[in-house]
DNA sequence: TCCTTATGTACAA
DNA sequence: TGTACCTAAGGAC
């Protein structure tokens, strides 16, 4: 599940569901005991946000810095909460609401200077009202690694992640493989911003859509689709099957240790 | 029941 | 570039 949406999205979960409580934290699972038996019972002030990056501040205790991973899960429910599995990294409680995290890469308690740190090792996230697209753009425009793995790389710009990586490249009819030195400030200018509205939207609807209204299955005259992951979108995980626009086999690559899709009739150099 | 795969990252060599 | 880490779902048997 895990690209900057759904975490934005989980920080406001969070605060919804717990901030200004005292919470009881606890971990079933034993790998954050120490931390939580710290926490039980404080307060949870405020949930953020940084790309795929989720910091829950607990009132004169610090922040929970949780990072998802590939298989990361979180389970929000309302109390009273039911029995544990054994594989739940951290529990939280209130009177009205209980959330589970599974698998996380990282789950651990800092302070705000190490917080603070992880801020400044991430490039801007287009999900956060400070964001600065030029410094991602200053960056892009002196690599002549390829735009594909530029936009996966979270010291460029934070949050993206394989799916968007993908869909935006083909919405901006954009080869995945030019350099990032090619890249022209008016095509960096439309990646961003489509991204910003792309990744909104995520947060909203908690899933990945990307076709746009023209090219809907509908719109299309074509029968109704679901994709695998439960968004509608254009070449991710779409392998071999005819592009939705030219009919085109989409492609696909290992980048970087990721599978990377396209069309690559739709995406010229 | 086993195998593969996954919207991610860090570290070693 | 390869490997380790973490979990769960789906498909092949």
């Amino acid at each position: 599940m895990p690209e900057g949406h759904t975490i934005h999205r989980l920080a406001q979960d969070h605060t919804a569901a717990f901030a200004r409580s005292a919470v009881r934290v606890s971990s079933p699972q034993g790998k954050f005991a120490d931390a939580a038996a710290l926490l039980d019972g404080t307060v949870l002030d405020s949930a953020d946000a940084h790309g795929k990056h989720l910091f829950l501040g607990f009132r004169g205790t610090g922040w929970v810095h949780i990072h998802l991973g590939l298989f990361g899960k979180v389970t929000f429910g309302p109390a009273p909460a039911p029995p544990p599995t054994d594989t739940v990294r951290l529990r939280l409680v209130n009177e009205s609401a209980y959330v589970d995290l599974r698998g996380p890469t990282t789950c651990a308690l800092i302070t705000d200077p190490e917080k603070q740190a992880i801020h400044d090792r991430l490039g801007p996230d287009p999900l956060r009202p400070d964001a600065d697209p030029e410094a991602a753009y200053r960056r892009v425009s002196r690599s002549r690694t390829t735009v594909a793995a530029l936009l996966m790389d979270q010291k460029v710009i934070a949050g993206v992640g394989n799916v968007y990586r993908a869909e935006v490249l083909f919405r901006h009819g954009i080869d995945p493989y030019r350099p990032g030195k090619d890249i022209t400030r008016a095509e960096w200018d439309a990646i961003w911003q489509d991204l910003t509205g792309l990744m909104r939207e995520g947060v909203r609807n908690n899933r990945i859509d990307t076709v746009r209204p023209e090219h809907t299955p509908e719109a299309m005259g074509r029968p109704p689709r679901v994709d695998d992951h439960g968004g509608e979108v254009y070449v991710y995980r779409r392998a071999n099957q005819p592009c939705h626009l030219c009919g085109e086999p989409v492609r696909t690559a290992d980048l970087a240790a990721r599978n990377l899709f396209w069309c690559p009739a739709c995406q010229k150099r």
